[in-house]
DNA sequence: GTCAAAAATAACCAAATGGTTACCTCGATG
DNA sequence: CATCGAGGTAACCATTTGGTTATTTTTGAC
């Protein structure tokens, strides 16, 4: 019933499933061909670019402290010199890179049109596709935590944070009153902690699925182990939003 | 009225509460008085006590790379080379402080009695537990985190991997049990599921408080802010479990 | 073709890091 | 007293790392 339920309105985000399992591969890092005169205008952007993504790689699979600036050098098919004066040193390299991860789930995120569905379609779909966003998405979650184990001092310090607030919450919110209007939706519920749990329960899932597999003997990135707490995480949601 | 419950039946949980907000202090490392014959026999032993707390404290700020053996030997009050005598190369040191924190939470975890409470009882302390326990933990967080980052490895490796089981989820199998037979509880509910929704919860919370606080422009370290935090767990937990 | 500026490269460097070796201290035992 | 061995120390070492310098190649306007 709730999966059946589950199957509905769920275009936007349907090809995020197809690319489970976990591991997303990031654009390879080709170095450019020499000769193209028609990329040679803005081959710096396009190095920048390569840089941030490498970066990205590196950074997500060793954290900031086990990375190595040759290692992204290499990566991204570029001499250490050349990154060193796109971007800057290790730290700026971090911050670009953790920007990037940043953005490119706002980005995502921006994608979600809510306003036409019912409330509790509308919160559901916000809810999977926060959980797959995840499962997609190794490098955002091992950047975050990273950012963390460092306090979040990078993070303070970029001139961007602004930008970096997710829309997700205002559409979180307005999704609530609807939903809470039409008496589908208990009362009383703070949106930042509705926001925050609605990210944690799958977060600590994918973020953690090494250890946890390792505890529980059992391997919980098969994709029915996913499409199984996916289910949960909504029945855990919706089972509290009720009136 | 739930907080008004939730003040009952705490007296287990409650010194917890007290040691809020987040960062705890490990024991004092000051190097042994030479002369003391009392404690001459079991030296070794103690020195490695001591080498592990530096160990954990310094991986749960640094991370596994990012961490110095040189820091955890200076730390411990101890020769480098002692360090490696007494528990062995970087790895090892590692894997010995993973399992020390592991362990930790077990050990915490049977002081729990939830028999003699009734099913929605147990179940909030059992949630409160876990959710203090992050909070006054930082160290176990940090180190669970970083041993994700490195896939799980040195967990599958460790002979102990099935002492670091954790006996919660046996706990809140049965309390779920109890509660379904009640009435009390909804039924269809997977007690693994369940489980790593009760930590995930205050997990995510907890290990990302610096990004959070830095992209919602508000410090969620403020004792206010944790406990808002626990009791909205409480309530989406037993919201869902509701029949 | 010429040539100056931009882009790219390889070689280099000082500092730090995990790990080891040679040596010292001191109390218990014969 | 001699000595033996566990416990402890400082100095050392090969390698790695972030970051830089000197140099060459490519590009595009003239």
């Amino acid at each position: 019933m709730v999966t059946s339920m589950a199957r509905r309105g769920l275009v936007t985000v349907a090809r995020l499933l197809q690319s489970l399992p976990m591991m997303r591969k990031s654009a390879a890092a080709r170095p450019l061909t020499q000769n193209d005169p028609a990329q040679a205008e803005n081959r710096p952007a396009a190095s920048r670019e390569r840089i941030l993504d490498a970066a990205v790689a590196e950074f997500a699979t060793q954290g900031f402290a086990g990375a190595r600036v040759d290692a992204i050098a290499l990566r991204a098919g570029i001499n250490k010199r050349m990154l060193y004066a796109y971007v800057g040193n290790k730290k700026a390299l971090w911050l670009a890179a953790l920007e990037r991860v940043y953005e490119a789930k706002r980005q995502e995120e921006r994608t979600l049109n809510l306003q036409r569905l019912a409330p509790q379609e509308a919160m559901q779909l916000l809810i999977r596709f926060n959980f797959r966003y995840h499962t997609d998405h190794p490098e955002f979650l091992a950047m975050l935590n990273d950012e963390n184990l460092q306090r979040g001092m990078n993070l303070q310090e970029s001139k961007r944070v602004a930008e970096l607030y997710s829309p997700l919450l205002t559409l979180l919110s307005e999704v609530l009153a609807r939903g809470q209007a039409d008496g589908v939706f208990r009362q009383n519920v703070d949106p930042m902690q509705l926001y925050i749990s609605v990210v944690g329960l799958g977060y600590f899932f994918c973020s953690n699925q090494f250890t946890l597999s390792a505890i529980f003997d059992r391997h919980l990135d098969s994709v029915e182990e996913v499409l199984t707490r996916e289910q949960h995480i909504v029945d855990v949601l919706m089972g509290y939003l009720r009136p």
